[in-house]
DNA sequence: GTGAATTGGTAACGCTGTGTAACAGCCGGC
DNA sequence: GCCGGCTGTTACACAGCGTTACCAATTCAC
């Protein structure tokens, strides 16, 4: 299975990014460069990232905010975080682990560093305790209930509905992106973490299977629509609890 | 079986992370090193630590307030703690003692001095009292009870459910981590204090034997979750006491 | 409008991961 | 030493997933 971490670098100097995506690309990770905060919440709307390397001084909206931004996010807060910033002051690295940082690092660095530190942060990554943790949430549409803690999925008439682990991962990314559309690419990275390779038609088949369990007519269906030439659209209206 | 004793140091300064956790590794020892108390806490709520190397000075929460955290949650309430200090001064030897330290070292010290400590406090603690277990605590979930002083486990009619040591480490390690997925790796270091060795199977079929002594219907369980290519997950809601 | 090209649906197949029975080694009790 | 229970290993059956292939539906070129 490909379960190949994928690393979103976010930093304001483009020579720095392309250098660490360089870096890390070759050390065996995937990985996506981001300018500013708008891009940084772009990929992380429809991608699945594995870990965050922030710089702390950008223009615009700076590290420390939006590092603060991720943390009160729920589908984010428990992302792991590795500040870089310019000034190795005590403070800054206080300020940084405060705000919700997994690990700080001073540039200059050398990048076999930073590849350290990010192979320690995701060796650490099994979340915290239950306690701050965003589990437990029961998702709604259509009368079906999606139950995230048991990984169940309940038919409005109540009936307990087996899903293969392959199925529910693609439902929980179409009901936590509802009414998009999603392209295949954006399904494989939420659903399986892993891009697509050429002529990939798992996310079709995968679709497939799941519309045969959830839909009234699959050969009709109304909750996950096809849109051609796009990708795939969930249709129904997501209630959170 | 690999019943290497896991040590975690936690001190923020790299350096002597590094030099300690390589020397006590040259002699024997499986070690993790911890920045700060955050780390700590990630560490321990996903791997059984048998021992942890305190630092007293950290920026941010410092050594004293971390012991007393480690005392107060019932599950690291007995591990021993070594701590660090720069000062060699009686008070905060005796404080550190008070705090629930086992043993104290002050720097500068030589790393055999540290190694030596590390063997004494860990044939002490191997004694008497059931190691790592959090003792005198009931957990219950979906009904059932699990007496963690006694290791026993009652259904939810209040019939005893024979448990083999392994069963229960096993349990015990689900009941302490719900409603989070599980790697195969972690478990067999929660359970067994151990690291998987190629092909090792030992999980899956421990996993099997638990559902068959505690699932209503072992062939679908709802408990112990098998998720495809991630591990396992303990679905009940845990409530302490 | 017609035929070709593109795109998507899905059956079928093979690889891989998981469940579990059977077996063997180990350890403790006697 | 013998016996019984526990644990890890092995082997095999089976199910899930990705790939491929083929067909239908749609779009494009003319």
């Amino acid at each position: 299975m490909d379960r190949t971490p994928h690393l979103l670098v976010v930093d304001d100097d483009r020579e720095i990014r392309t250098l660490l995506s360089q870096f890390l690309t070759r050390h065996g990770f995937r990985v996506t460069g981001a300018k500013d905060g708008v891009e940084m919440m772009r990929t992380l709307d429809s991608a699945r990232v594995d870990l965050i390397v922030l710089d702390l001084m950008m223009p615009g909206e700076d590290g420390l905010s939006l590092c603060r931004r991720l943390r009160a996010a729920p589908e984010t807060a428990q992302t792991p975080v590795i500040m870089l910033t310019a000034m190795g002051e005590e403070t800054d690295r206080i300020v940084g682990l405060e705000m919700g940082a997994d690990d700080y690092l001073a540039k200059p660095f050398s990048p076999r560093e930073l590849l350290a530190r990010v192979k320690a942060v995701l060796r650490r990554a099994s979340g915290p305790p239950v306690s701050g943790g965003a589990t437990g949430k029961t998702l709604g549409f259509e009368g079906w209930t999606l139950d995230l803690a048991k990984r169940e999925l309940r038919s409005p008439d109540g009936v307990l509905v087996q899903l293969s682990a392959g199925e529910y991962d693609l439902l929980v990314a179409f009901v936590e992106h509802p009414q998009r559309v999603l392209t295949r690419d954006q399904l494989l990275d939420l659903a399986r973490g892993r891009s697509a390779v050429p002529f990939d038609r798992s996310i079709d088949v995968q679709v497939s299977r799941l519309r045969r369990k959830i839909e009234p007519d699959p050969a009709d269906p109304t909750m996950i629509k096809t849109v051609r030439g796009g990708g795939y659209l969930f249709t129904p209206a997501v209630t959170g609890a």
